[in-house]
Parts: C-alpha cells; sequence; structure tokens
DNA sequence: GTCTATAAAGTGATAGAC
DNA sequence: GTCTATCACTTTATAGAC
C-alpha cells in the first residue's frame, strides 16, 4: 500500500513491537502481532527485516538508547561542570538531592508502569541469547556510566565528597533502582515506595560525607 | 510404563519443569520440553495436569516455597529469641553481620545462577498473568517478612536499634538482593559484586545505632 | 493408567502475482 | 515494493487402543 523506506519500516516496527512487548509480553510479541500494531502485512515485515530475532535485537538496542536518555535529569537542573555548589551544602543537601532524583525515576515508573516491565522482560530475553547478551552487558555499562555521573553531580553541588568509590555507588544505585522497580511491579505500594525511597536516600547518603 | 500416584506424577513434572525453566527459559519449557526432562509421554502430562498453565502455577506456588526456606540463615547461626547480644557488640558488628549474610546470597547466586535467572523469569511471568500475580504478590509479602526477621535479628545480636521501620529497611534489603542479582547476572563480574557488597553493608548498616 | 496417533490452532518464513 | 496465499513446523490438548 504505502511506499515507506526501508529504514522508516524498521522503526514503525520496532516502535510497533516496544508497544505489543510493552502490553503483552515478549512471548505474545509475534510477528503477526507486530504487523498488525503496525498496520502492515506479514510480508511487508520480511521485507524490512530477515527474521523475528533480527527485529528483537533492533528493539532491546532501541529501548536502551531510549532508556539512558529518559532516566537523564533536566540539563537545566545541573551546574555546569567544576563549578562550586550553588545551593545548600552538606549531608542534608546530598541526601535531599539523592531524594529528589528517585523520586523522578519512581515518578516515571508510576506514569509508565508497561515500559519498565517491557524493559526488564528485554533484558531476561537477551541473557538467554549468546548474542542479545552483549547487549544487555552493554546496557547495565551505561546504566553504571549514568549513575556515576549523576553522582558525581550530587556530591559536587552538595560539597560532599563519597566515601567509596563512585562506580560502586553507582552499582549500588542501579541495583536499587532495578529492585525498587520489581517490588512496585509486584505490589504497587505507593506509600511502601515512598518510604523505601527516602530509606534508600538515607542509607546512600549516609555514604558521603562533606569535602 | 511405571505407575505412580497422580501426586507423585505432578511432583516429578514440576521438578522437571523447574529444571528446563532454569536452563532453557520459559519459553522453552514447553509440554513436551517437560515430558522429555520428565520421561514421560505427552499424554501422561495431561493425565497429572489439566493444561499447561495449571503446571505453571504449581510451579510457582513451589519454587516461592523453596527460595524462602534457602535464604534462611543457618538456625543454628542465630542466638535463641530475645536473647541478650552474645558476641561483639555496635554499629562494627552490625556491619559485620550483615556483610555476612548478603555474602551468603551471592555464594548462593553464584553456585547456582540458573536458579536465580528462572526466579526472576518466574517473576516477571506471575506479573503477565491475572490468576498468577497474587501468586508473586506473596513471594514478596514473603521475602520482606524475612528480611524483616533476618535484620531484627541482626540488630539485637549486635546491640543495635534501626532509626527507620524494620519493615523499610527490609523492604530495602530486598530491592538490594534482586537489584545485585540482576547486575550480577548480567556482566558476571565477581569483583565488582564483592565492592557492592561491601557498599551495601556501610550504607545499611548506617540506619542503625547502638541501642 | 499409559500409550500412540492426531486434531486444531498458531508460529516464522517464503513464493509468486501484481 | 507490497500484497495474498501457503508451506513447513511447533504448540497444546484430546481420542481411542490397550
Amino acid at each position: 500500500m504505502t511506499r515507506m523506506t526501508a529504514a522508516d519500516r524498521r522503526s514503525a516496527l520496532v516502535l510497533a513491537a516496544l508497544r505489543v512487548v510493552a502490553d503483552r509480553g515478549v512471548a505474545q510479541a509475534t510477528t503477526r502481532a507486530i504487523v498488525a500494531e503496525a498496520g502492515m502485512s506479514l510480508a511487508s515485515f520480511h521485507y524490512a527485516f530477515a527474521s523475528r530475532d533480527e527485529l528483537m535485537t533492533e528493539l532491546i538496542r532501541h529501548v536502551m538508547r531510549a532508556e539512558s536518555t529518559a532516566v537523564l535529569p533536566d540539563p537545566a537542573d545541573a551546574p555546569a561542570d567544576g563549578q562550586a555548589p550553588t545551593g545548600p551544602t552538606g549531608p542534608a543537601a546530598l541526601r535531599l538531592l539523592l531524594r529528589h532524583g528517585l523520586g523522578r525515576y519512581a515518578e516515571h515508573l508510576r506514569q509508565d508502569p508497561l515500559r519498565e516491565k517491557a524493559m526488564l522482560e528485554l533484558t531476561q530475553y537477551a541473557l538467554r541469547s549468546v548474542e542479545m547478551q552483549p547487549l544487555a552487558r552493554e546496557q547495565y555499562d551505561g546504566y553504571h556510566a549514568l549513575a556515576a555521573l549523576a553522582l558525581t553531580s550530587a556530591a559536587e553541588q552538595s560539597g560532599s565528597v563519597w566515601l567509596r568509590p563512585v562506580d560502586e555507588v553507582a552499582r549500588l544505585l542501579v541495583a536499587l533502582t532495578d529492585g525498587l522497580t520489581i517490588a512496585w511491579l509486584v505490589d504497587r505500594d505507593d506509600p511502601a515506595t515512598e518510604a523505601l525511597l527516602d530509606t534508600i536516600a538515607d542509607a546512600v547518603a549516609a555514604l558521603g560525607r562533606p569535602a
């Protein structure tokens, strides 16, 4: 019917696949379900992709890129590199910065739970395939680097230093977000999650001290 | 061929299904794969279970029961209820108790990574089904209760009290184990995981103080 | 009770008309 | 390039012989 470039068709199929995975899960993301969501014929799928696995690989690559930017703090909120702290400093300030960042993630999770559920499923899916496992690894390397950046920025902004290497605190932070995501997806307990965010902020802030 | 009671056959199929899920994933745990693993015919499956979903429900129920006991500390290590601390006390003792318990979990994970991968997959699977979702919720309620018990015991043993409600610290601990499990399954980075355990012990111990 | 054989539906992928 | 029609295979589940 409609003429599209192969690249446009691939990207449309990837986006449709993401919606299907989010709504119904990886197992139900069949080629037929995906082309129906994209409004294409089955043959168009195989014109754009050699196989379902090729699409899944591209899908995983796509969500990993998108996720990294989605969790990034608004650049307007961050001070320029190497600048001196502008607001209040000390342990309480560090704790507040952490609490604020965590709250933003929780809000993101509540607003689009299917998306985070899909991310977890896609990670598991990648872990089952030798070809895709490196993608999962790259993704988590990216998360760790991103968390390290955010933690360094928070320390600078609050005039603090970390008592442990920032990479280790970053791994802790990533583990915490994964864990709180699963916990919330399982019981959807908002008050418990808010309390958890407070507890996390306390615990992580205890790993810093005034510079 | 061999005569078995229906209950025996069901339990044999559940155990076979767990092996298949661990080795090849939930998606590959077809009825055929499961009966092959159990050394039965396909018809025997449907004699014992009405459907594949009925088996999966029973499998999830089974692993949840088993997991709770697997992570429990050796009763020989724990002092009797309400007893006064016997060893060293104070923040360092609390941190050491936490680090020890975390180390035991990490060892469990390293020794049987497929099992923990299967647990995560089964949780996701349960979250996709309205009938099985309550099972996931029960499982995590159980985890939280178990973690609260372990944390209370650690505080008693080290003569400490928690600065936050123990249920909140418990939720933190469960989130951390889930998160570190995913991180390790993704990159299998043992040194980073050991460092993470140290960092976790520091951060969580900071939530306690001497009684 | 346990088997073999098969039904019924779904899957990824392709052929061939246009 | 895009479609319909179909192939070859796998899936869950059942029928019916023994």
